[in-house]
DNA sequence: CGATAAATTGCATTCGAAGTCAAAAATGTT
DNA sequence: AACATTTTTGACTTCGAATGCAATTTATCG
């Protein structure tokens, strides 16, 4: 009520409509709604005259497109919807692609999940959002993947590969990151016996991680290798150390961690808490190729994933198939590419 | 041409009409559309009866309501606005926003900006998709912030404080902050000369941590400071300390930096470019209190920014503003808490 | 200059849900 | 059972821009 009063009042008084329409930018202008409209349409046909005149009137009354009236009819929401299950790890990927999609003219619906039982909650309200199209860098179900099908919206998995399911996906090839991180340590020559410290075991990467990793072990003759699990989080990285030493009574020479935070627990772990020299003792090696990987503290070894390359294909893949939703599932996979660094004796 | 023809088949074949509207749905139930859109209006007036039978319509058709149409009537989009300058520093930050949003049923449009200068383009596109409010983590312009008035559309900075202007922010006290820093410094009594590593010189957070740490250091007598300009980054930790040894021809006691990024780049820096001990023979101090910062590696004194209820402050401070445009302009200001850490001599 | 083609413009309709209001149904009262 | 109340329901209009189509203007050419 008061509500509804106070912005009449100040619609009247202060001469300051709040919502100029292009019907008024049409009537101010002496011309038709659909001429204003046409106006804002690139390639639309309209002479140079009332362009003119359309777009003094738009300065004058101050008069912005609606783009939800114009998503409404038109079908195109000119959003897309971006799922992460965690925004903590890897910043980077979200900001590489909003950015991109900002080039593009369109705009980022942002889905945090914190709790993966969220998905189905949020895929309601990516329905009701008319996006054009999804980028999901978390975990669906074969059903969830199914509604996207049946609703029309294109979808790109980033990160997470899905064998057996028609789905277009984004990913950098953990296998072979992982086999080249072995290649990597093995080829220093100074390593017999390993460990590994796995990601949650929901997670798809991780798993990849890891089997790429005792595939290549195997081949080099490895088999009695240690696992423990973690959380992908730094702490998880320190515990997964401690039992490490707990179980074997003494440390590897080599821990190969699932990704970069936990190799930063373990380094730290290492070097501070059970002063053992990295990598005088130990090697550390990582995933991913996060910022802090070439901090001097760290110097990490670990595979970089190419995060333009990919956030630009996921993007790229995406739009395409917004513009043509015909478009075949395809799935494109990048190479990590191998960063040396001093956690690895030589 | 080929889209329209391939989806209209869709619709014909498949017959899965592709967007079901609350016209189907009623339809189907055999009621007016005025009753399906009642029954997804929570507290209106409708028996349980009709509620039944539109339900198990709406499943059977598999019917979800559009909230691009919604919006267009209600002249509510549920959705907000989320700029932010750099999502790379402080995800934390974005994710709890997210998350708090969430819980409310509201949604966020994500707009990171590379340069500042895009600030204006990405308020263009804020109000052509009548975000029902805005939070700022980025620095706009007096005008710009008079637009948010003339358009009735609230707006909330986060960590930016404007003093001479009439606006919402949630920040934290970063004087006090920094005051509290100098005095955990002074109080070791092992610091005679300061340096300091200021942020970028537009940032007006990082003007507020330098004088805060100026002005303290001044009340306990120490008034020749060096100072040198970072831009928040580690690298740019690392070339302070160069810079300032360049100066000085020597290490001060103790290096401030404006924030905790830099202050990782400048110990890594002091320990393992220059050789010198931290905190042996400097003592570092950063701003922020991000996670690395507890981190062994480094194990930063620093200030927490409470990021929590920072976060929950802005939003609940946006919704009520979005329910009710005429509450004035609130800022709320918390304090940071001093985290000590063995970067600090004792 | 007149005829024809091409470009421009306006009218009327559409997108999908929500709100207004009056009619209809259910409930309560005597 | 007759009436007054309250609750439900549906017909119709609205939000703001885009678009098909017809009407109009302008350009082109013999």
């Amino acid at each position: 009520m008061a509500k509804t009063g106070s912005s009449t009042r100040k619609e009247n008084f202060a001469n300051t409509k709040i919502h100029v329409t292009s019907y008024d930018v049409a009537r101010h202008a002496g011309v038709s709604q659909s001429a204003v409209s046409r106006c804002f349409k690139p390639g639309a046909s309209v002479s140079k005259k009332m362009r003119e005149r359309v777009m003094n009137a738009v300065k004058e009354l101050g008069y912005t497109p609606n783009a939800i009236a114009r998503g409404l009819i038109t079908r195109r929401s000119n959003m897309v919807a971006v799922i992460v299950s965690n925004l903590n790890f890897y910043p980077e990927v979200v900001s590489e692609l909003s950015a991109r999609f900002t080039d593009r003219g369109v705009h980022v619906l942002l889905f945090t999940l914190d709790h993966e039982s969220d998905v189905s909650r949020t895929l309601e309200q990516v329905w009701q959002y008319q996006v054009d199209g999804v980028i999901a860098a978390a975990h669906l179900s074969a059903e969830e993947i199914a509604t996207f099908n049946e609703r029309n919206v294109p979808l790109i998995f980033y990160n997470r590969a899905y064998e057996d399911v028609q789905v277009s996906s984004v990913s950098c090839d953990q296998i072979e990151g992982e086999r080249a991180l072995i290649n990597r340590l093995a080829q220093s020559g100074e390593h017999q016996s390993y460990a590994i410290v796995t990601g949650p075991s929901d997670s798809v990467v991780s798993m990849q991680r890891t089997r790429g990793a005792l595939e290549r072990l195997k081949e080099f003759g490895v088999t009695d290798v240690i696992q423990v699990t973690g959380d992908y989080g730094y702490k998880s990285g320190c515990r997964a150390v401690q039992q490490i030493v707990e179980q074997r009574g003494s440390v590897p020479d080599a821990i190969i961690c699932a990704n970069d935070m936990m190799a930063f627990g373990a380094m730290d772990e290492l070097r501070y808490h059970l002063e053992y020299d990295v990598p005088g003792d130990v090697s550390v090696v990582g995933f991913d190729g996060v910022r802090a990987a070439s901090w001097s503290s760290f110097d990490l070894a670990t595979v970089v994933q190419p995060v333009e390359s990919m956030a630009e294909a996921a993007v790229s893949m995406l739009m395409d198939r917004v513009d043509d939703h015909n478009l075949p599932p395809e799935k494109r996979l990048f190479s990590g590419v191998l960063r040396d660094g001093s956690s690895i004796r030589r």
